[in-house]
DNA sequence: GAAGACATGTAAGAGGTTACATGATTGT
DNA sequence: ACAATCATGTAACCTCTTACATGTCTTC
């Protein structure tokens, strides 16, 4: 069992999915903690349901192609349950434009400032993303956004912590742009 | 030439450094960029060298083990030059106790206030580290690290970007376990 | 003499990315 | 016809983790 299983979990067991579901609902929803491309997913499904986790049904649909619509087993959502309240080792996060921020002395200012302009731009995009679909969320459900017990609840706190994550990066951005534009006035 | 490998131009650019050292390096100073093991780090200087990015010569020493001290080629040099001013795309984070938060509903309220407060133990730890690493370097060599051409100022950069993750990761973390404790008195 | 830091490697396997491959159905 | 979306798979390759393996030198 890896994680990305669990992510797969974690969406059956809000609906019923097919593979091809999960791709859309992974990049939107799940996507800011767990990218994942269709290659992965389908051996991944067959190799849960070669373990009990989940079991689908064919599904014959008249305007598109048939799809194999899993669902969660009672063994695949007690598993799910296990993980989420197992302790977690907090992660260190790979990222590579900060690697490169360690090596900017090597950089040439001028240049430097427009990559971190080009990310600025870039996580500005994210974080309205995220903002959107949290006001959607909002609307469509209102309160029902602050019951711990509610699926609801649980894809705000993921987007509040996707929208947490793009400010803080803005903010470091900002940051070194100051510094980078003190350092060389006019750029 | 992966990421990887530009991790370890970017700290024998700044000095030699053995196989060894560069572990130790990796660890504490690019550790919360990029983390890597002895067993990835080996095979991959071995590549870098037939590349002819770096070079090494054998140092004896006379109250430790003889060692490897590789240094940059201007082949390195200019690669990782090459690499810290192309373009970077935004990473998407893979964050399993995001992932988990995703599923919290499941959960029973309890335990999940359980885990939240151990990610903030683990947060807090992380934040203080890296703010102790940066009073260090702050001491040692004041306003050079506000100096865009010093490799202190990168070093610098990287540690008020990780100190800024660990306060987002913090605020999210105490936001939740208030709704959670809202949700649930007596906790 | 045992433990621990220093020092360098290899091998097996899991996880992830990119590319290859096929086919249905709808809209233009 | 052609492109786009829906739908599902396999294969090759790269990266990363875990485990295996060896040897030096210092300190207790």
């Amino acid at each position: 069992m890896n994680t990305l299983s669990y992510a797969l979990l974690s969406l059956i067991a809000r609906a019923p999915l097919s593979g091809y579901d999960l791709l859309q609902q992974m990049k939107q929803r799940v996507g800011p903690m767990w990218p994942v491309r269709h290659s992965q997913i389908y051996p991944e499904l067959a190799r849960m349901e070669e373990q009990g986790l989940i079991t689908y049904e064919v599904v014959e649909q008249v305007e598109r192609p048939a799809k194999k619509v899993y669902h969660l087993t009672d063994a695949g959502r007690q598993a799910l349950r296990q993980w989420v309240t197992e302790p977690t080792q907090a992660n260190t996060l790979r990222d590579e434009f900060i690697l490169k921020a360690y090596s900017l002395w090597l950089a040439d200012p001028q240049q430097a400032l427009a990559r971190f302009r080009e990310q600025q731009q870039e996580h500005i995009q994210r974080r309205g993303e995220h903002e959107a679909t949290l006001a959607r969320l909002r609307q469509s459900w209102g309160a029902e956004l602050d019951q711990p017990r509610s699926p609801l609840f649980s894809s705000a706190i993921a987007l509040r912590y996707a929208i947490g994550y793009e400010q803080h990066y803005l903010a470091w951005l900002q940051q070194v742009i100051e510094a980078l534009e003190q350092a060389h006035p006019g750029a």
